[in-house]
DNA sequence: CGTTCTTACGTGTGTCGTAACGATC
DNA sequence: GATCGTTACGACACACGTAAGAACG
């Protein structure tokens, strides 16, 4: 067995087993992954693939098996070949993260400045994605690392790290009704037409669940995955909106007013993962260091009995309540 | 990257960082294994070995690191050779079990009989050793499967399956005082010499620990990791014996009388185990399949809920009470 | 008739073995 | 001086590329 023979497997896969378009991806000329397929074959004594005529169409069961060991014989060269990077040029690669939009413009900014002043050579990469589509990403190792909120906390094959707690604020334009009742109840949240999340984004499934289980439903006029989306909307005058709370601004958003509702739902705690399988190089442990201390920085920073016991910490006093 | 050098990697360290031994292991001339350690190294680009003059001595940091992935890589390879022969020769081949004396002797026998009656072509070899032991055999690749009461439950490198419960019962010779006592107690226990097991072997921590938390010790005489041993000398009069009750054969102990301890003990649960990442063939598969029905047979089977909450189930009734 | 894979064949790379040299105990 | 490692070199193997042939839509 040679690796070139598992590299020509795992490129046929995942070029709809096309030999040519494998053989293309690997730079080599077609009757050369051919051979490699062949011998792998014969090799290991069973067809792998099955065939129409000639070409082939798909895996047999025996090659399916063997394909999920193959792709991790082809993770643990690529953590070799990170091992040797980590140690020849320490502070040059890339640090691709996977996140959704909420993390990306308003809490990664901080770190990412603090990291490209210790890391000037490392290019950082910003992926998004559904934090289902993180989950994979991080899996197909196309992202090193995953910061989100759903989906990645009790994956079997992910590493993930508790690392901060948000819960909910209401925004609405200055002077609009809502801004001086109190106290604000989930009953009152219902009376205006409401802009939030999407299904599957920053918490907006237990912020659901929290008024469906008093037998409330918000008026939902919009959702969107993007949290300036529904600032925009709410500036128009369309609703009020219910955002995570480190996405409110004071300094950029003085037109809105904020109220803080940790008292209505749930602590939702964000959480950064890799593969648990893989390398994480040096500097990539580090951004993750950082990201935890700016956690810590915020007094959002999610301690372990607290993660476990879901109980309610400190939190900031931005809201003007 | 070769596979030849990851290999000739892990033979340096599996042989005392000999190179010469290396070689010899893998049926080359040491040139080419010298040429192997440093084209990897090179292609790395970091130095892996610590070096006393031209001499190995050990591994550098990111040696060890790369180390620990290599040896990934090479049990992906055995793995997906174990595919090809699980297609290729269906029911030929060799299943390793790894256990203690108790169950070799008392419970695989009749598990084995069966097995080979359906895959006479499958060489079962069985070896032995403490539940340590056990876990690395296991984790080390020298044994498929392994079957013990201790260690192999929660280890995050194993996947163990609950296979059946049991207890311990009391034995004496015909016509022993401690035979007409009734009911017995721990108290009773302690009035005479007592033959078991020695620690880390079949339940004796929690043997002990029952007789701790009442403030009570044993006189225990003698300990051995072997029933049979235990049972010769309780034939001898040396003591009163405390076993497995698995391990009394009311045809074959006919000098010996015995009393279910069940009422005493907690039960224990025997697991069968295999290393987490490691393909596990057919026939393999089949016997832990075996297994399990053999304990359904005994009406020790541990249902999952069971195991969970370690209430007690089925006896059989193979004591004279 | 174009696309796709196989077969056939030559070339060049590179891996291994032999042999001589160097270092370390 | 014996053992263990490296360097040097030659032979053989084999992996890849080119080119031509066969099956499929």
């Amino acid at each position: 067995m040679e690796l070139r023979q598992i590299r020509s497997l795992i490129a046929l896969v995942d070029h709809g087993f096309s030999v040519s378009r494998a053989a293309q991806a690997l730079h080599l000329v077609q009757p050369a992954v051919s051979q490699h397929l062949r011998l792998l074959e014969s090799e290991l004594g069973t067809p792998l693939f099955r065939r129409n005529g000639k070409r082939l169409v798909g895996l047999t069961e025996a090659g399916g098996k063997v394909l999920a060991h193959a792709r991790g014989m082809l993770a643990e060269v690529a953590n070799i070949v990170a091992i040797g990077r980590d140690y020849v040029e320490e502070g040059r690669g890339a640090l691709r993260i996977g996140t959704t939009h909420t993390q990306a413009r308003y809490v990664l900014p901080a770190v990412l400045h603090r990291f490209s002043d210790a890391y000037p050579e490392v290019e950082v990469q910003i992926l998004q994605g559904t934090p289902a589509q993180l989950v994979d990403m991080t899996l197909a190792d196309q992202v090193d690392l995953a910061i989100c909120t759903e989906a990645i906390g009790d994956h079997p094959l992910l590493v993930s790290l508790p690392s901060y707690r948000w819960n909910r604020c209401l925004i609405a334009p200055r002077g609009h009704p809502v801004l001086s009742r109190q106290p604000i109840s989930l009953g009152v949240l219902c009376e205006y037409p409401m802009i939030t999340y999407v299904f599957g984004f920053t918490g907006r499934r237990t912020l659901s669940t929290s008024f469906a289980k008093v037998g409330l439903r918000p008026k939902v006029v919009l959702s969107a995955v993007d949290t300036d989306v529904i600032k925009t909307y709410v500036r128009e005058g369309m609703g009020i909106g219910v955002i995570a709370d480190l996405a409110f601004q004071p300094e950029h958003d003085g037109d809105l007013e904020a109220r803080d509702l940790s008292h209505l739902f749930p602590w939702e705690v964000t959480r950064i993962a890799h593969a648990k399988d893989k390398y994480v190089r040096r500097f990539q442990r580090r951004f993750m260091d950082l990201f935890q201390q700016h956690a810590d920085h915020l007094g959002r920073r999610v301690r372990i009995p607290d993660a476990l016991t879901g109980g309610s910490g400190a939190v900031d006093n931005r809201f003007g309540q």
